[in-house]
DNA sequence: ACATCGTGTCGACATAGGTCTACATGAGTA
DNA sequence: TACTCATGTAGACCTATGTCGACACGATGT
């Protein structure tokens, strides 16, 4: 949830805080920045801690691990929580590549994707 | 981030909703629920991902597992932010168990907790 | 002793996001 | 067709939290 960041105001203060002009650190930081965020995995990465960092959604993946395989109903039953905020849950983690969807019938069954089980309690 | 859950008045609709009069799944699914949110790996699983899912925490941990060993100031200049947010951050990721503080004169170095290296891009 | 530097803490603010209600959609059924 | 059920979508609300400025404190140096 990174907020307002006014980078601008923030150059020359580094600068001078870590000595740019003395041959400081800060290049040399921010090439390491840049090598992390540069690097494909990292927004994935992202996405997906993003994505389980949610009890409702980390308690969603953990039953799919267990069971295999979850209706959106049964999911609701486990989680308490109305359809429409169930089903937002299941979008973001079907678009952090964590879980797919099978339609059937009227049912939606969500599975997790394999490999997907790494850290998950 | 669990906002405002009002259980209370979501036991009789799901009761209905599910069927638990006609045999229904709302038990079956609110022991597996317990069964998960039991376990002494839940909580702290949602603490190391809630610790994670942070652009610049994540950043910060990914360029601790390069170059092993980082002091806050370093952070600072990597992140761009002011230090009063990276100490916040640091101290969250120390609280999660990823990150472990050394004290050397002025400066204070964070090190990857061994085996805390996985899913870090 | 005094100044400087790195860091932690506190209080305030703004925003991201989890949650709900209400409505829409699509599939099965009578 | 009409009805029911499972699910998706849109909009609004409220809380958690990322961020900053200001201040405090210990360590080092002059």
């Amino acid at each position: 949830m990174s907020a307002a960041r006014p980078i601008q105001v923030l150059g020359e203060r580094l600068e001078r805080l870590t000595g740019a002009a003395a041959g400081g650190c800060v290049p040399r930081y921010q090439a390491l920045r840049d090598e992390v965020r540069g690097s494909p995995q990292f927004p994935l990465a992202l996405e997906r801690v993003k994505a389980l960092a949610d009890e409702n959604r980390l308690l969603a993946v953990a039953m799919l691990k267990r069971r295999g395989e979850l209706c959106a109903c049964e999911i609701q039953a486990a989680t308490r929580l109305t359809h429409a905020t169930v089903s937002h849950h299941m979008a973001v983690l079907a678009a952090a590549g964590l879980v797919t969807e099978r339609r059937d019938g009227k049912w939606i069954h969500y599975r997790l994707v394999p490999g997907a089980e790494v850290g998950i309690p």
